[in-house]
Order: C-alpha cells, then structure tokens, then sequence
DNA sequence: CGGGTCGTTGACCGTGATCAAGTAACGTGG
DNA sequence: CCACGTTACTTGATCACGGTCAACGACCCG
C-alpha cells in the first residue's frame, strides 16, 4: 500500500532491461496490498488451494517440501524483490510451503494479473518468463550440488550463491553478509544434518576459508571456494538480446 | 521439414488447452528444421555460445553437467514433444550440456522466435510460461528426491516419473516403459554410483516392486513405490484457469 | 575368435547420520 | 537481580549407507 521508496520488484527487474512507465505501473500494481510475517510463521503450505503469487518486500523467506516422516528439504531461499511462487503457478494446488526465515512483509497478488502483462507487454512478459528460467538454472545449480558435492562444498555453494544473489540490489556489498537462518534450516536446504553442519563450518573457519562473528559471515577466500566448486554467477548478467521490440 | 502425423509437441500441449489455427501454426514454425543425433552424441555443450532451443522429435535426450574433476550430474529426461533449453535460455551461454540418450531426432529453433508468440499469442505465452515453471516443479521434485532419499527411494521416484510423463502422449500405457538409459546413466541421475544402482534395483527386483526384462522395466507395485516416496503426478493435470481470453 | 559395453557381486572403507551430553545466549517472570 | 526455560551451537562416540576398487560373466558386433 505504502511505498516510501521504489518497489525492490521495480528495482530488481530494471538491473536487466529498461522498465518504460506502462510496465512500471503493471509492477506497481503486484504491490499493490501487503502483509507482515514474523520469524518461522508460514504463508501457504502444501495442498493449500493457491490462487496467489507474492512479492517479497521484506526480509528473507523460504519454500520447502517435507516428507512424510519428517524430512525436509529447503527449496530456495528468497530475498526481497523476488517473486514467489512460479513452481507453484501451473498447478491448483501448491506444491511447497513458504515460510518466513525472519520478520518480514510480503504482498500478495493473484495470478491472473499476469493476464494483463502478457496481453500488453510482450517485453516485460519476455523478462518474467526469463527470471522464471533464471529460477530453474538456479535450482538446477542446486541440484547439481546435492548429487555430487561432499558437505564442504555444498556450503560454500551456498554461501557463494547468497553472496551473489544479494549483490544485485547492494551493488557495494563487500564479502559479508548477513546470514539469518540458524544450522538446522541450512542444513535443511543442503541435505545434511544440524551437527554435521555445524562441525563442517567449525572446520572452513579454521581453514580460514570463511568467518563468522554473531548473524554475519565473511567469505575470506572468495575466490578459493568459487574454485572448489567450479562456481558460476547467475545474477548479474543475463541474456535479453532476443526480446522484444 | 517433413511431418507425417501431428508434431508431438502440439500433440502434448494440446493436452493442457485448446489450440487456434495461430497458435498452431506458430508452433509448427519451430519444428521447420531438424537434425538426427546417435546415441550418446552431443548436441551442445556447456559455455557454447547459445542462440537456439530445440523440441524433442523421436528418442530421448538428457541435460547434464560436469563438474572439473569429472564428476557428473543429469538434470533431466527429455521426451519427443518437450521443449529443450529452457534454464539456458536466460544467458548468452549454455549452463549445461545435452545429450542423446538413445538415436533420435531434435528440431533447433532461434529464441528470437518466441517474440512472435509474446506478440500475438497471450495464450499460448501462458502456456509455455506455464511448461517452463512445470518443469521448475519437477526439477525441485528431483532436488528433494536428491536431499532427503535414501537409493531405493530414489529410483523408486526416478521410475515413477518417467512413467507418469510417459503416459500424457500415450494414454494406453500400461506400467511398463522401455528404459534406454543404462545403470551409469541412471546413477548419474540420481547421485549414486552405477554399483549401487545395480545392487539396488536387483534388491527392489527382489523384493518385487519392479521387474525387468531387457530394455524393459515394469513397475509391480507402483502404488506401494508412490507411498514409498509420496509421490505427485505433475503432468496429468495443470492449472490453467488463470489463462487470458 | 577378440574386444567393447553393460550388469553383477564381493571386500573394504569413509563420509556423514545418529545419539547423547554439554555450553552459551537470550528472554521471561518471581 | 537471579532462577528458569528455550533455542542455538558444539563436540564426541558409534554406526551404516553408499562409495571405491576389483574381478567376472553376458551379450553384441566386427
């Protein structure tokens, strides 16, 4: 509703092409109503009837899927600015949770907005169809590192990948982030356990490769971890030379 | 070029939504070319420049990547009628490799040809909007199989997948499919080594969940698999009320 | 017949899970 | 202000799933 500033969505999308004023104010509209979530509180769960996607406005959230006994795995962290909800978009009912991983606000919009972007801006169409495919290279990146990367360099794919994606919007963040999951949820996302997390990271601290001090982590030797793992950015360049007019 | 019975791809869109004659024939422009692949032969590889997407003709193809010291994981399966390239197409430069799984048969269109149908087509936008976020589910599906299950699990979720995909285009399908990957392939697929592959599936074979008989595989017990693994069809039926006009 | 691919089986080992106990930081209420 | 829960993180002992390495058999094709 309010919007002291320019929307994180707005801001996002124009790092890759030149949003004209129609577009703009069809991406305004998305923000159009808002709501607050606290630390750990969930926003749909799994076989909810979903007829919404959602921007995130405010702080960090995540999507996961849990199995029947318990396990869970942790889909994909999402950070402001960032839409939520396409792997859920082609069916009625959601095929993941989303929860919040701190206090946050989200604005919710339903689907059939979309409508009026695909009949009016072919150009901005071409770029949600594009960050939806952005999407799936990212968890393809993901998955390529729980099948075959040991523990070590799951995390610091992890971290690398974080450290990337928040860069977009905070073009002079450094090598420190703040990082607001705790062990459990981390593990959750890489398909390890709490304690092997937690004996993991105890061990790249002193290797000296990263450092920690309270919420915040400091990827020391950037560049070594990018190389143990063969690291590709996905965020700050993207390909729109085929778009539209 | 030469197309003697309806384009599989039509064929398997048609599936979801009803067709125009425009729709169709924008479809049918991306199958104007083709080109024959044997059996293990790339088609593109990781960091070629990439201006093209392909549909699936005949045969089955993967995608895949490597990491340096050769360790390699497949992505996904492609069937005659899907679309391939979707996660590359948002860099100037592949982000992984495809293969021919078998002898088989693809048809290269240009990206550029999509503006077209974001032009003209709302319809039909949302619908490969939707295929595109389709496969976003299903490739998530497989990074939960990848976190959280254990080997058997996992090929009990690798089978009943290429099932269900199997039987949109095939609606008289059994529980039998022919399986033209071999155990490498498989493993690679799933995170495991092609040893375990083996002893595991003589053990389900054992334990009579599944049967094999050459190239064939049968799933026995295909509900006790899905229980296995709390498994969702996600191709038999999509959401597409939402759509424009 | 010889060589290649593919699947099978066995012995051994290591990464990461499991289980358990302990510490530190924090907010709450008395 | 301290007693107390709760949550987060750490560390150690033990165990098992699946990897590694190696050998062998079946099959296909030249």
């Amino acid at each position: 509703m309010t919007s002291d500033k320019k929307s994180c969505l707005v801001e996002k999308l124009s790092h890759y092409i030149e949003l004209d004023e129609l577009a703009e104010s069809q991406l305004a509209s998305l923000e159009e109503h808002e709501r607050t979530y606290h630390r750990h509180q969930e926003v749909y769960s799994e076989t909810d009837e979903l007829k919404y996607l959602y921007v995130v406005k405010r702080g960090w959230f995540y999507s996961y899927t849990d199995m029947p006994d318990g396990r869970r795995q942790i889909i994909r962290v999402l950070h402001p600015g960032d839409i939520v909800g396409f792997p859920d978009i082609a069916f009625e009912y959601a095929t993941s949770n989303i929860r919040a991983a701190e206090d946050g606000c989200l604005c919710p919009f339903p689907k059939q907005k979309l409508d009026a972007i695909f009949e009016k801006s072919p150009r901005l169409t071409a770029l949600l169809f594009l960050m939806a495919n952005r999407e799936l290279a990212c968890v393809i990146d993901t998955l390529r590192a729980m099948g075959r990367m040991d523990a070590r360099e799951r995390l610091a794919y992890f971290f690398l990948d974080l450290t990337a994606r928040l860069r977009i919007t905070n073009k002079d963040m450094t090598d420190t982030i703040r990082m607001p999951m705790n062990q459990h949820e981390i593990g959750d996302a890489l398909g390890l356990t709490h304690t092997y997390v937690s004996k993991t990271i105890r061990e790249m601290e002193n290797a000296g490769l990263i450092s920690r001090k309270g919420a915040t982590l400091t990827l020391a030797q950037e560049t070594r971890l990018e190389d143990m793992v063969d690291f590709s950015d996905r965020y700050s360049r993207l390909d729109t030379s085929w778009f539209p007019s």
